[in-house]
RNA sequence: GCCCGGAUGGCGGAAUUGGCAGACGCGACGGACUCAAAAUCCGUUGCCCGCAAGGGUGUGUGGGUUCAAGUCCCACUCCGGGCACCA
């Protein structure tokens, strides 16, 4: 039910939705008009007006990327939107060129799925929601640079996108240097004899097509025949981030599935560590920062080699974390999918030998499937099943250990035995080498697997006599009678050849001595892994940036030119993706395909016209939103992303206390949703342009700070289905429906739990203002907090009590008198001032707010002394106001006399001397509890304020008879008198 | 399972380095204005006992450190988030 107010009846210029709507409408045009939020750049067609904001520094405040939904917002979506504004005005006041703008993320899956519906191209699905969203925005009074909105839609725009991919797909990384290089410079070194491929075979000897293979597997971006995420319902793959980890795509929540497929790839793995070191550099919350570090998962350890018996030259590589235990290692299990598996499997089962006794392959050791089969057969047997288990029957299992030898051996390169190899689902293809050394003395998932499928276990750290004991064995019992694996650290033993001796030696040393002796004998070397992987970059979509890119006959890549940019998307009227058959093993079939004309194209790429084929891929939605921010600065420059002008005036870094400042954007806002995925990749591409010498910071967000969710109450029923939240009535604390009784639930606002509210309704209500002042309000912003429709009239009161005081109701003439406020009023105005500035800055805008209620409800009270405000008390009320309810307070400010917009006015400074007050309030405390309260000089020490604390009447009644063993005195705090 | 957050009145939330718990707002209650209602204004409002003065108690639970703990330490409960067979 919404708050009607009875504008028939009331004021001609009460502060009313009507007055408000007015208000806000008049200030909205004043600033389009004025260009008041135009930020100018030191140079180029951006830069009129740089010359009035000499002297000031800059300041680039900047809301993560929108999505422009059909759905149109809702009071949660504009929350940090609100907290940028304020901040931005806030420091516009406080003499900054503030840099704050809006753009659309336009390209991706709704406009597409919509398209594919109706048949509507998604162009004008996306260019109606981008224009209702702009008004939704203009109404809550954004103070944006209106210049500064691109699309990624945008041809002129994706042609950027387009431009960074080619300068990715046109670098690699120079692992000496740790820094990414033009290409041409690898091909320079090739072909200078300084490098020579992997198979030595000099540069000379290579045809064309096996230079462009070598150089193509050195690119940045690269294609790539490995197993991907394939989503047969999205009808395209995913990237690892986009995989929820039960197995479903974030969007959508459909079954995920990995084949094996052509597609590009980007090497972000070659920026981990730079991407973790980095870190350091940026003012993130710890969380943020610990998930990055968790997503990049570097682990320490060792990469060793066991050759495989009976055939010469092949090798398993593994890594380990503990390189300790390598005597340990009794076993050694590939993931099923690990390509050398086909090359090992021999005809029939060999025998073993265990102890001094030959005896044949184990019952146990041939898998779960019969015993009867060829090793071929039970390896087939087992990756069927392995691969027919579903990531949920993996998530709910009791994750039983389950694998097949493959019937060969290979040999332990520290004591030369020798140790089957099996397959197992539980060593995945994905991470290290797909390969593991088993120790199962020393990991828990090695002794489970040992003691399933009957396989040595051998003890080679010696555990601390507390875990012997707390496990009921002694130091003499043999580890495979211990109840669980050994995985601490301990002193070595048990590990010893004629070269290299463990025993005895703690585990950080026993690293040390084995990662030196596998480093000698070239069996390993001291290794780092990270759980990264590199970034699968194409989508089967339509909706999305084509790429650059066209084949020949060879079928290998070739980059089109910077001149031949943009590469605009061809018009289709039929969006869907198909797959090839309508089987599990369905291929992709990109909706690109269908643009025959466009696919096939003659072109001269310098050595004359000749028939290429376009490459039918797009590129992710994440493409054109991990670089918006520099698109920002230079919106309009056509001959470069950025130029290098404005883009080192903008992204400088600057860094409170000197620590060393990463650059990029100072203030950057946005929900902790995007803390792995969106985060990460535009950390990549930075660094990347970085690398390049297109941007001058290594990183593009020194500080980010991740606003809350708004939270609202949501109903279901007894089916457990939603109800739509205004059929909900309450009735003495229990909720019906249609009479039917439902259950409260509160969560996310959004359309899925029918709870939606929108800002246009509240516009309609109470106006914009006291929907930002709100919003502001309620809490936090970093936490998240829920709506509720009856608070609001709070913030509203205010707004109302506030303009009232400064402005008669009947006339709108204002009431101000010049004469200075009394003393107590002008002491709390400058308080209020401190605390204001600090909480604003700190973004601290809920106590802000409550600083202005105190201030205004004692300024009630002075009018309704006087009949009017003080000027003295209005005028930095109002500025003070500003950055939270802009258009109330430009009106204010128009009333109370000025001419030009509050927008660039001083913030208001507080007067130092009227913080300290002469006389303040201290408790005095008996045993800790407050006791009395007594009013002494600000500056009065501590033996005057014991004789000032004991005159108290009630203090010395109190103490009249006790004995006082210690009295502590904290000066202009409080008093403790101790007792007996 | 591991790693991060968090828990304060009926509700949203305040509380520098340990120093008056509950700022500010909502709601509720009482009053003024009104024929009446709404709006507006004024007052009260953590809980318990008490007519009152006043006293007791109180920041998820249990313990500890301290003259003094929402804040620090230990153990736990619940809620939210991230990761998860990561070698």
């Amino acid at each position: 039910m919404s708050e009607t107010i009875r504008t028939d009846e009331a004021p001609r210029f009460r502060y009313s939705a009507r007055l408000a709507n007015e208000i806000e409408a008049k200030w909205q045009g004043y600033w389009e008009e004025h260009r008041t939020f135009w930020a100018p750049n030191p140079s180029g067609p951006l830069s009129d007006g740089f010359e009035q904001m000499a002297g000031r520094s800059k300041l680039y405040v900047l809301d993560m990327f929108p999505y422009p939904s059909g759905a149109g917002l809702h009071v949660g979506h504009p929350l940090g939107y609100i907290g940028t504004d304020v901040f931005a005005r806030f420091q516009r006041m406080n003499g900054h060129n503030v840099l704050h703008a809006m753009g659309y993320d336009a390209f991706g899956l709704p406009a597409e799925q919509y398209a594919v519906q109706t048949g509507q191209h998604p162009r004008v699905a996306t260019e109606t929601n981008i224009e209702n969203m702009r008004r939704q925005l203009r109404a809550l009074g954004l103070g944006h640079d209106p210049r500064r909105g691109p699309a990624t839609t945008d041809v002129d725009y994706y042609r950027w996108t387009q431009w960074i991919f080619l300068q990715i797909f046109n670098a690699w990384y120079d692992d000496a240097a740790d820094t990414a290089r033009p290409i041409a410079e690898l091909v320079r070194q090739f072909e200078a004899g300084e490098r020579a491929a992997d198979d030595e075979r000099p540069w000379a000897e290579l045809s064309p097509i096996d230079r462009r293979r070598l150089i193509d597997a050195y690119r940045l971006a690269y294609l790539d025949e490995a197993p991907v995420n394939w989503c047969p319902a999205l009808g395209t793959v995913l990237a690892n981030e986009e995989v929820t980890p039960d197995g479903r795509s974030e969007r959508g929540n459909h079954p995920v599935f990995k084949r094996p497929m052509k597609q590009w790839t980007l090497r972000i793995t070659a920026y981990a560590e730079r991407l973790l070191a980095d870190l350091d550099l940026l003012d993130w919350t710890d969380s943020i920062k610990l998930m990055q570090r968790n997503w990049i998962g570097r682990s320490v350890g060792a990469s060793a080699v066991f050759p495989v018996e009976g055939h010469e030259g092949v090798e398993i590589e593994v890594f380990t974390t503990r390189p300790d235990t390598l005597f340990g290692a009794t076993y050694m299990v590939l993931a099923p999918e690990h390509e050398l598996v086909d090359e090992i499997v021999p005809v029939g089962w060999p025998g073993t030998t265990r102890g001094d006794e030959w005896i044949e392959t184990p019952a146990a050791w041939r898998g779960i499937f019969g015993v009867d089969r060829t090793p071929a057969e039970a390896v087939t047997a087992y990756r069927e099943f392995a691969a027919g288990k579903t990531d949920l029957e993996r998530q709910t299992e009791t994750r039983e250990k389950t694998g097949v030898f493959t019937g060969a051996f290979a040999t332990n390169p520290t004591n030369g035995e020798s140790i089957p190899i099996f397959i197992a689902d539980y060593v995945l293809i994905g991470y290290g080498t797909g390969a593991i050394m088993a120790v199962p003395a020393h990991d828990q998932r090695d002794f489970e697997f040992a003691r399933e499928v009957e396989l040595p276990i051998v003890g080679v750290v010696r555990p601390p006599d507390a875990w012997l004991e707390a496990h009921g064995v002694t130091a003499d019992t043999p580890a495979d009678e211990w109840p669980e694996a050994y995985t601490g650290d301990g002193i070595g033993m048990n590990s010893a050849n004629d070269d290299v001796s463990l025993n005895g030696l703690e585990t950080a040393e026993a690293k040390r001595v084995i990662g030196e002796w596998l480093e000698r004998t070239g069996t390993g070397a001291p290794t780092v892994t990270y759980r990264l992987r590199d970034w699968l970059f194409s989508r089967q979509r339509y909706w999305g940036e084509p790429f650059p890119i066209v084949y020949d006959e060879s079928d290998l890549p070739i980059a089109l030119p910077e001149s031949m940019l943009p590469v605009e998307l061809p018009e289709l009227t039929d969006f869907e993706p198909r797959i090839v058959d309508d089987d599990e093993q369905s291929l992709p079939l990109p909706p690109l395909a269908r643009a025959h004309d466009w696919v096939n194209v003659e072109l001269d790429l310098g050595d004359g016209v000749k028939s290429y084929r376009r490459e039918l891929n797009t590129m992710p939605q994440w493409a054109g939103s991990c670089w918006y921010y520099l698109r920002y600065l230079d919106p309009t420059n056509d001959h470069e992303l950025v130029g290098s002008e404005v883009e080192r005036y903008w992204t400088h870094g600057v860094r409170a206390g000197g620590a060393p400042a990463a650059g990029g954007v100072d203030l950057y806002v946005g929900g902790v949703e995007h803390a792995v995925l969106h985060l990460l990749y535009a950390r990549f591409w930075h660094k990347v342009l970085f690398d390049l010498g297109h941007v001058s910071t290594p990183e593009p967000f020194q500080r980010l700070y991740n606003q809350g969710y708004i939270q609202a109450p949501a109903f279901v029923d007894e089916r457990g289905f939603y109800v739509e939240v205004i059929d909900v009535e309450e009735r003495d604390g229990d909720y019906f429906a249609d009479g039917r009784p439902v259950t409260r639930k509160d969560g996310k606002m959004g359309k899925s739990l029918k709870n939606v509210v929108t800002p246009d309704d509240i516009y309609r209500d109470y106006g914009a203002d006291t929907l930002r002042l709100y919003e502001m309000f309620m809490g936090p912003l970093d936490a998240s907090r829920p709506w509720s429709t009856t608070d609001i009239i709070g913030v509203h009161r205010f707004l109302q009590r506030l303009w009232r005081n400064l402005v008669d109701e009947e006339t709108g003439v204002a009431r101000i008198f010049t004469d200075p406020p009394d003393e107590q009023t002008r002491r709390l105005l400058h308080r209020t001032i401190a605390a204001v500035r600090d909480d604003m800055a700190s973004l601290g805008f809920n106590t802000a707010i409550a600083r202005l209620f105190e201030l205004n409800n004692r300024l009630t009270l002075v009018v309704a002394e006087e009949g009017a405000a003080p000027s003295e008390v209005a005028t930095p009320l109002v500025l003070m106001l500003a950055p939270l309810a802009p258009h109330t307070a430009e009106e204010l400010w128009s009333r109370l006399g000025h001419e030009y917009s509050l927008a660039y006015e001083p913030f208001p400074v507080a007067d130092p001397a009227l913080l300290v007050d002469e006389e303040i309030e201290i408790p005095v405390q008996i045993n800790g509890k407050v006791r009395a309260r007594i009013r002494v000089p600000a500056d009065a020490d501590a033996a005057t304020l014991e004789s000032i604390a004991r005159a108290d009447a009630k203090i010395a009644a109190l103490l009249d008879g006790a004995s006082v063993r210690k009295v502590v005195v904290v000066p202009g705090r409080m008093i403790n008198f101790v007792t007996d």
